[in-house]
DNA sequence: GGCTCTTGTGGAAACGTTTGCAGAAAGACT
DNA sequence: AGTCTTTCTGCAAACGTTTCCACAAGAGCC
């Protein structure tokens, strides 16, 4: 049993527990291992070892110890054992913000594997702020993590030196660079895969409402992706068929309503992640266009809503759940000594469903309608 | 400046120091107070002071012990801090899962508020599950955090024990309860207000697709209120016109799947919340029926997904950005010996938009169409 | 020039564990 | 019975801070 993780015991006893010399007047105070050590009669070696590693223990005195543990509903103080042992049992995870479901999908998994083996974890976002990076990964050595898990490969030269002289296992995920190991995705190839399927319908006129691309990584990749498979079809995406916008359903409906204001809208869209993707299509159906007749609609992560809009989104499905858990095995596993792949890529996959079919010659000049004003709050 | 807080340096200096006696070997280490003592000429216990309280020592030491810091990139040892000082600087927070939108934008909200003090969030989930919290409260207390945030009143004796016997700030969020400082909503209002809405336009057949009842007051209480407000105008929320499901889309569309299978089905129905309220509302459409001609379907909690379904969800706004970060303000505050509320209810509010409005006689009759495969995962 | 008061500094004792080491006890073998 | 293992236990030394206390040095005052 790891006593890291809660043993169950009854809690009623915590108000058993009375008055010792100092504490009279408080009622009941925390126990520590020299009052159970006490109660039962050996020494705090003995206690720390019955808790820490029963079987250097002989099984009577453990079961003594255990009872009196319990009876007294003690529990360690992790500050001491992770000033001792040099671990502290906490895993940090640095991402954007938290409040995103692919980083909250990734975080929950993270937490569920993690928890299974006795470790807590602690999280930090910075909003894309490299500063604010820097100073999450200081607190977190501050702290005392044990390992560590960012995102993406775009940070200031202080935050990789901080990262790689941290003598901690550290995870990269989302992205790959060569100084750290990463679990990620091949974000180019998200881009290629919903641009080749969007040429091989026969769009040649496609626009991109991309995620902000400073200090994001992911964001430009897949914009690279895109292009590079346009180019390969003779077509190409230039910079003002591509509108960057916040990571939000509104800026997906920003970013259309831009990219329908050119000369020569789209066809269609590609959208940086299925939240824009989806603002995209809820846009474009607001202005009355059809999707996916008038406008073709990709998305790239395959998030819950996007099997439930109508027409669902066709998207490329990006597995984060599993990227967290991997994240948190990898690093489980190094801190166990055990070695673990520099580079895992993670598979990727198009899966098309309604928001794709091939262009409709001339649809889109029916785009004429503004977009009504959408209810507020 | 608080210590705890990243301080902008160099890192380069990382790579400066060089081997000490011990770790001559292994190139660069972590320096300690020690050695920043050593290097700057002065006393532990001084550099101590100069980093964590300025105001007490010399402004020319100050100085020079602060170069001294930066240049060897020196980062305090929490642990060691925590157990003498008795403040990890860490806090908290038990929720049922991250991976849901409402907790993850508490728990980014809270983050946020956070780490502008200085402190970082631990943060733990069970899954619902009343075992699991008592293990992670367990856990929490067990890494030394300085105070904590849990979610509902539903939970064992041995939980309560462990919240009330921990001597830290404990704050229970979303709902209500004696025993501990709370920050919620009055969800018994809110499933009152959506029930109102519905009647007041001349519903009086309504059903309800709940979340799972068990482990979750807040799921029980909206159930309450809206059979209160129903009873107050001569209707009745029947067991049987109550669909019990997960907290997910596709829950969603089962609930309403399930009472438009039952012999008088509703002509209208509330949801737990936004997730299953667009569930439904997804399925009402996939059906064939028009919302809110045919169905009007309200939901409980405001998502950004709300405003953007077409027709965009009448809903009970709750400010859970708000909550998260009221909850941080409040145990901060307490962790500075202010002294706060012990009860926090923050204001909700029924936002009407296009899902909603009075029943069209006999419409309902449409339904027979079943529901068409929706596109598979 | 002696006195007090303030300010700055260092020594050393905590904080609650884990763990190396040594010794005691108990069993196995001659 | 004596020796050699093996198993178990306790002592005490860490771990890296913060902070109490004492003391030194200067400043201000008569």
């Amino acid at each position: 049993m790891n006593p890291w993780m809660g043993q169950s015991q009854s809690v009623v006893s915590y108000c058993k527990i009375l008055q010792n010399a100092k504490n009279a007047r408080m009622g009941s105070h925390r126990p520590r291992l020299k009052e159970v050590a006490q109660r039962a009669g050996v020494s705090i070696a003995t206690v720390s070892r019955a808790l820490s590693r029963p079987d250097q223990v002989s099984s009577t005195t453990l079961g003594l110890v255990q009872r009196t543990a319990a009876a007294l509903g003690y529990i360690p103080v992790g500050p001491a054992r992770a000033l001792v042992s040099g671990r502290s049992r906490i895993v940090g995870a640095i991402v954007p913000t938290i409040d995103h479901a692919i980083f909250a999908r990734a975080i929950q998994a993270m937490q569920t594997s993690l928890d299974a083996a006795g470790y807590q974890l602690l999280v930090a976002s910075h909003e894309y702020s490299p500063a604010s990076e820097i100073a999450a990964i200081r607190a977190m050595v501050s702290r005392g993590v044990d390992a560590l898990m960012v995102v993406g490969a775009d940070r200031l030269d202080e935050a990789w030196g901080l990262l790689t002289s941290a003598q901690i296992p550290v995870v990269l995920t989302w992205s790959f660079d060569e100084r750290l190991a990463c679990i990620g995705f091949d974000n180019e190839l998200a881009g290629r895969l919903a641009a080749q399927h969007l040429v091989s319908l026969g769009h040649r006129n496609i626009g991109m409402v991309s995620g902000t691309r400073r200090s994001n990584d992911r964001a430009r990749l897949r914009i690279d992706g895109v292009r590079a498979a346009l180019r390969l079809h003779g077509c190409d995406l230039p910079e003002w068929r591509v509108s960057e916008q916040a990571f939000t359903f509104t800026g997906g409906r920003a970013g259309l309503a831009e990219l329908l204001a050119i000369a020569q809208p789209p066809t269609a869209v590609i959208g940086g992640n299925d939240l824009l993707a989806s603002g995209a299509l809820f846009e474009a159906q607001a202005r009355g266009l059809r999707v996916p007749q008038d406008l073709s609609v990709v998305g790239i992560d395959n998030l819950e809503i996007s099997l439930q809009v109508t027409p669902a989104l066709t998207t490329v499905h990006l597995p984060t759940a599993q990227l967290g858990e991997e994240a948190a095995q990898h690093l489980l596993a190094r801190l166990q000594g055990r070695d673990r792949p520099g580079r895992t890529v993670l598979p990727i996959e198009l899966i098309v469903r309604g928001s794709t079919c091939e262009p409709v010659g001339g649809a889109v000049e029916r785009r004429v309608a503004p977009s009504p004003v959408a209810a507020r709050r």
